[in-house]
DNA sequence: AGGTCGACCTGGCAGC
DNA sequence: TGCTGCCAGGTCGACC
């Protein structure tokens, strides 16, 4: 799915396009993406007016007049576009007020939508670990975490109970960004790398927003557009390719059963 | 506890 | 052209 900057970007076009409007109707072209009853999905949100929109991690949750809340994860090639037409991947169609449509297209049909009353009722909210951007998620914090584990830093990035939204391309750009070999444990992390780590974590999250995420394949923001931080993108992907700092080439390893990217001179 | 793998799906691309 | 195999931003559960 597209991680933490791409669904923040998602959200912000919601909020500015969609919020404080009603869904009229709901088309189900698809209905493998939805996690619960058909019917009741459609009778909770019919009439609704969409009162705020929050993100947690990857997932978006649309909070609803009625107090119920859709959750929304994209996962791998869920897109959410306000306006546009309908396309091949169009799972679900809603037609909201000031004659505005949303369609939420998945290529994949990976995302999963549901419609409950407390976040909690999801198993992912309950385990989910902190923002990164919050202040919990300080160098006391990943410490601690990292001093107890011997798991490969890159899977504990990955990890979302660690923190919250960073996926496979983020993890490796901030691996690559502290000069920190993906293959070094946790336990072996020192505490002037931890700090270097969470500067990483934030400023690279914080760039990506900014620059409305990165678009390697699927992605796309909630104006239906790429994101512009491929640009920015300095190891995923460039397997064989000279590294932006040094004259190595980038190597590509597997790591809990996903490629990962990384300089072997300048990531130690 | 941590790892690995398969499952959930579709489609683009490289290689033959 | 057309086939095969590999790859893809995520997450969960089974199994060792």
């Amino acid at each position: 799915m597209p991680e933490l900057p791409e669904v923040e970007t998602i959200r912000r076009d919601l909020e500015s396009g969609i919020s404080n409007h009603i869904i009229h109707q709901i088309n189900i072209i698809d209905a493998r993406v939805l996690r619960q009853d058909k019917a009741d999905f459609k009778r909770r949100l019919k009439g609704r007016k969409i009162v705020a929109i929050k993100r947690r991690g990857k997932a978006l949750m649309l909070e609803l007049d009625s107090a119920d809340i859709l959750v929304i994860a994209v996962m791998m090639t869920g897109q959410l576009v306000i306006g546009g037409n309908k396309n091949p991947h169009s799972r679900l169609e809603f037609d909201l007020s000031d004659n505005k449509k949303l369609f939420y297209n998945d290529q994949r049909v990976f995302g999963q939508l549901r419609v409950v009353r407390h976040i909690d009722e999801i198993k992912y909210f309950r385990i989910l670990g902190p923002e990164p951007f919050d202040k919990v998620f300080n160098e006391d914090y990943m410490a601690a975490y990292l001093a107890k584990t011997k798991r490969p830093v890159k899977n504990v990035l990955l990890d979302h109970t660690f923190v919250a939204g960073i996926g496979n391309i983020y993890s490796c750009e901030i691996l690559f960004r502290s000069h920190i070999s993906p293959r070094r444990t946790g336990d072996q992390i020192k505490k002037k790398e931890i700090a270097v780590l969470r500067e990483q974590i934030i400023t690279v999250l914080k760039e990506a927003i900014a620059l409305r995420g990165s678009s390697m394949r699927n992605y796309v923001g909630g104006d239906g557009q790429k994101g512009q931080f491929n640009k920015s993108i300095e190891v995923y992907a460039r397997e064989g390719l000279p590294c932006v700092r040094c004259i190595s080439s980038i190597t590509r390893i597997i790591q809990a059963g996903r490629s990962t990217f990384y300089c072997m001179k300048c990531q130690r």
